[in-house]
DNA sequence: AACAGCTTTTGAACGCGTTCAAAGGAGGAT
DNA sequence: ATCCTCCTTTGAACGCGTTCAAAAGCTGTT
């Protein structure tokens, strides 16, 4: 008896093989070629089997651009490693963030934009906001909240808990831009980086000020309210603070 | 007698009728099926025209959908008038604004996903980014122009050219908002506007508080450089629209 | 009437992503 | 060996958006 057969975890060498030939085949086509001129009956073609089968391994011709995903994620986390470890400036550290994707994005630039356009569907898996790509986004996350908690720069108490995913959404945001970015090396996005890096930074620190209490309150509160994904303890465990 | 067949401005009755045969045919199959399955075949069937036909008058499927954003802006700025000439709190205004774009986008809220899809492409001139769209996003623009400036809320004056702008970003990530929203009449994008429209206004009548001064220098240049069509002009207003 | 130069209309055909019934193994049980 | 069962593989076929050479109208000129 093999035990193996009972077992979900384990794996059937053979199927695996052919799994990760069709995997390999698609994404270097998507690198040569681009995404929308890489057919499925290319890659099928070009990995020596049927385009059923490739069928059979992934739904569909999105599930091969999920593992692209993980692949540039990993790239990311091995890249900012340097700028977590390195200087303790809040500006510095966001902007080491922001730029060492961009490097690691770089590569892709020019497909990239075919890939978001599925990424902008809802019933989409490949939504950044989706169930499915609650690992990925929870990792991506961690980074900012490694960048914030590694910085000389105190946050608000009231904020800490929300500032990581504001800014994996600003992360988004700097994403988008980028896809739309024609200019050379991604410049324009680089720059934009330069800039809004010292903002933020800045905007972080006031945010202690006593003048804006109340409206980082209300900021908070709606961020908890409605940013994508872990469910947080209120501000403060202060009572009476529920709602207006 | 015909003396129209040289301007290009001139609409030949026939053709012209021919056209907007398939437009009204294809909106209303858009609003009963969805996007997605409505095909062109079904387009032309219905109209009583053959599928090249459509393609002589539409350069494609994404095309039909520019006239549905055009129509959709057109409700919205009908919508927003009772608004702008209401109340004169700023957060009131805001939240009107918003609200009542919710109110003619939600007829359209199953299908509108599939829309946006495409817009997030770059390459797409459905994109509200793109240069062809360049039309509509300035009159989208100028809703939140009159809608600052006929508030009681003082603006910072460096701030007044690029808020408008700014407003319309802040909308277009509503929108993002409303098409992942599914919870019934888009009551999650209602309430996510109730609890920001506060936020806005107070931050505005913040901006011109001294210690945030150099901040707020910041975020103007940065916007002045990086949002799309940045007119820097004064103000100057233009009540009607062009094509009337 | 006949022609010429257009605009408009047609529908077959192309390439695409995707589906599915059927065939092909692989290995244990009889 | 023969059967059975499950996993893997196949490729023809479907429906889609889109293209294009050719046909059909239309209009002013001869």
């Amino acid at each position: 008896m093999k035990e193996v057969k009972d077992a979900k975890e384990a794996k059937a060498p053979k199927s695996e093989q052919t799994r990760t030939l069709i995997l390999e085949t698609a994404l270097r086509l998507f690198e040569e070629r681009g995404y929308d001129k890489t057919t499925m009956r290319a890659i099928a073609q070009e990995a020596g089997v049927s385009v059923g089968n490739a069928y059979y391994y992934f739904t569909g011709k999105d599930a091969l651009v999920q593992s692209f995903y993980d692949r540039l994620a990993a790239e990311h986390e091995a890249a900012v490693r340097p700028v977590l470890e390195g200087d303790k400036d809040l500006a510095v550290r966001i902007r080491g963030v922001l730029l060492s994707w961009l490097d690691v994005a770089e590569p892709y630039h020019r497909f990239a934009a075919q890939f978001f356009k599925n990424a902008a569907d809802p019933e989409s898996p490949l939504s950044p906001f989706s169930e499915e790509s609650v690992a990925a986004r929870e990792a991506a996350i961690s980074i900012h909240e490694r960048c914030l908690r590694g910085s000389s720069t105190k946050t608000d108490p009231d904020m800490t808990d929300v500032l990581p995913q504001l800014m994996w959404l600003i992360q988004m945001g700097l994403v988008l831009f980028w896809v739309y970015d024609r200019t050379e090396g991604a410049e324009r996005s680089r720059r934009l980086v330069e800039r809004t890096a010292p903002i933020g930074a800045r905007a972080i620190a006031l945010s202690r000020f006593r003048v804006l209490r109340p409206l980082v309150r209300q900021i908070h509160d709606v961020l908890a309210d409605f940013l994508p994904g872990s469910v947080k303890q209120p501000a403060t465990t202060r009572p009476g603070r529920k709602k207006a």
